[in-house]
DNA sequence: AAACAGTGTTCCATTATATGATACGATATA
DNA sequence: TATATCGTATCATATAATGGAACACTGTTT
């Protein structure tokens, strides 16, 4: 069954608007998206009624509108895993004073669905609602290690493993070696592998039934976040608060 | 110039499904939204496809997908007015010990675009992204008073003054009056008028050429923030953070 | 001042798409 | 077994959406 087509061109429209957060010019934008002009102007004529594209006056960039935000007030809010978690996250990020976040997965990518920021001046720059891959991030990794085999081996043929940093995982031999050992110690290590510099140490969450539903993490650069800090602390730390999360949504497990 | 109508109806849709945290099946959703089984069918497997719509399977209820949170991602953290205003009001929101809110005006209303909660149990019920009247918000009056004239006419002409609570007012000519008043003492009070027994004191936030931008309040039920707490503490509280915040924001005025 | 270039916007003949009505498959209930 | 209701698929047809071209506007160059 094929698409409604002019809505698949809107989307891929509103898609790419949400890469310019100051906005973009029409005819930019139709090279990018690969429409006519005239095409163009009437799906965000049409978008700009209804508030979820907005044109600058002054500059001509179109960007998207405030209703995308209005769409996304319940989608995070109504989420046990945010309204429970926050509190214990909001506590470990200032008892290690680093950037913290929530994440899930969501079509074979983490996406992040809170962060608490430390105070340092030096943190990990991510946005609630971003999304990252699996295979280089120590979320993803957790997320992978909890899924049932059949969808955790459709998902893993699926990856292409990209290099993004000198100590990425390539080989996907290597990377079910990585799975092996997370499922086994019970935490993650992302070793700088989809950041340079960038350490993260990620845990599980579990639910009533005992099922990984999310995710949380510790991120910062290697210089702060180093191997002596993480085995001598946050090992313990996230432990412990991976059991508390978990104990708040219902699981009884150890 | 007429707009493209499916697209109209898709975004419809999604509209719709806001409502819908926990989904809807298509029966229900094809008589709120006007549209045939087929029609609609066909509409919410574009939007499935590109996960702006997720169907549930055990259920049929179609609800909205993570690609609007992904869309959002950037549209309030490249804010000026949300990265600076934030720490400002975390520190209000602790001295307090209430609900802090960050607003602006968008189409005629006012949009929540950060929220600090205090630790009480009871608070305002409130999301970011959500939207509320101009005219029975302590916020939305700070930003009516700082409108130009034209727009302020314009807009108060299309408020349909609606009596939420006892308290709202809804004369026209007692509401301006009220604005002469927000005007004069640079606060606006919400006396239970958007919801009974909420309370709210806002104040405005200045940019660098002295423009009205945007308007943090201070939330809580009657009991706690009564006239006297308003009077003895609040007014100068918040005079005070309004100067911080627009200061950071290049404000030179007094 | 005139010519040129590039942008955003509008128009319209054409045709490909989206539609509504209907049928089908699945599930639950009597 | 028959019926009711739901979600999904099909298809003939009408119309909505399209691409290309023209137009209006603005800025730059000669």
């Amino acid at each position: 069954m094929s698409n409604v087509q002019s809505l698949e061109r809107a989307l891929t429209i509103l898609n790419k608007l949400s890469e310019y957060p100051d906005g973009i010019q029409i005819t930019r934008l139709s090279e990018q998206v690969g429409l006519t002009k005239g095409t163009l102007h009437r799906l965000l004529a049409t978008l700009a009624s209804m508030n979820y594209v907005v044109k600058d006056e002054e500059t001509d960039k179109y960007k998207l509108g405030l209703q995308v935000l209005f769409l996304s007030r319940n989608l995070l809010n109504n989420s046990n895993i945010v309204t429970i978690a926050k509190p214990f996250l909001e506590k470990l990020s200032q008892e290690v004073n680093e950037t913290v976040h929530l994440c899930i997965e969501d079509r074979g990518e983490v996406i992040y669905i809170d962060k608490i920021e430390s105070t340092q001046t030096i943190r990990m720059y991510s946005r609630i609602g971003s999304r990252a891959p699996m295979y280089c991030t120590a979320v993803g990794k957790i997320l992978l290690s909890g899924m049932e085999q059949n969808k955790f081996d459709e998902l893993v043929s699926s990856f292409e493993f990209i290099p993004k940093t000198p100590t990425t995982i390539i080989s996907k031999e290597e990377f079910l070696q990585e799975i092996e050992r997370v499922k086994s110690q019970g935490y993650a290590l992302d070793n700088a592998e989809n950041e340079a510099v960038l350490m993260c140490i990620a845990a599980p969450i579990y639910d009533h039934k005992g099922k990984i539903i999310a995710s949380f993490s510790i991120s910062g650069p290697n210089n702060r976040v180093t191997i002596d800090v993480i085995n001598s602390t946050l090992i313990e730390k996230m432990n412990q608060y991976s059991l508390a999360i978990s104990r708040n949504l219902g699981y009884t497990g150890s």
